[in-house]
DNA sequence: GTTCTAGAAC
DNA sequence: GTTCTAGAAC
């Protein structure tokens, strides 16, 4: 398990424009000189880096380098091939997420992947639990956190361990990004997005297990 | 992934 | 009238 210094959560503003969308995080693993300021931390074998668009108060993806695993999607994954890396990864990730928790003051976080992905390469979210943020802004944002679209760390290590490999229906996935929006803490649902923040701000069930509500 | 915007919803 | 979403374009 990594145990670097990893630096206090503070996100840098909004991110250059250009070079595509697709491979967008190619360019921060490149270095480009512009983008340096969203690289939260990196080792040899991966770049931990702020969400140009975060979704909540922390948002960060965990990107392996090329030379550690080369892959695009969780789906790519084979326990035969990447488990060892994988479980570098992850133990990255939630080291990453100790830490961030730790100096958040309870903020709960969680870890996973996006069943399909819009950016490559495979990317790790790292995200809190408020989804406080004015650039998460539509439904699929909403259920791609928040349904079983998210696939937890945990989920991910079983399935390969299980079955080998992560399975994902496309059609299954796109369905559950079209669900109605529902509060994650309480399940209660909401008309609107503007609705469902204003009710997660307030919701009950979303301070349990947080310092704040002690 | 985001931005833009037409038209649905209110 | 304004707010909000969803789909096209990028």
């Amino acid at each position: 398990v990594e145990s670097p210094h990893i630096p206090v959560y503070q996100h840098p503003g909004q991110p250059l424009q250009g070079g595509g969308w697709h491979g967008a995080l190619i360019r921060y693993l490149d270095h480009t000189p512009e983008l340096r300021h969203f690289i939260f931390y990196e080792t040899s074998e991966w770049m931990a880096i702020y969400d140009g668009y975060p979704k909540a108060k922390v948002h960060l993806l965990l990107i392996p380098k090329p030379e550690f695993l080369t892959i695009n999607s969780v789906t790519e994954l084979s326990h035969d091939k990447h488990n060892k890396q994988i479980s570098r990864l992850h133990s990255a990730a939630r080291c990453i997420a100790t830490k961030l928790e730790k100096d958040t003051n309870g903020l709960r976080l969680r870890m996973g992947y996006h069943s399909l992905p819009s950016l490559r390469p495979l990317h790790i979210h790292i995200v809190s639990q408020d989804f406080d943020s004015p650039a998460l802004k539509t439904k699929r944002h909403w259920n791609s956190f928040t349904t079983p679209f998210f696939l937890d760390l945990l989920q991910v290590e079983t399935a390969l361990q299980i079955h080998g490999k992560v399975t994902v229906r496309h059609e299954d996935a796109e369905a559950l990004l079209k669900l109605s929006l529902r509060c994650h803490a309480c399940g209660a649902v909401q008309k609107t997005i503007p609705d469902l923040k204003q009710h997660v701000k307030g919701c009950e069930s979303m301070n349990i297990n947080s310092s704040e509500s002690h």
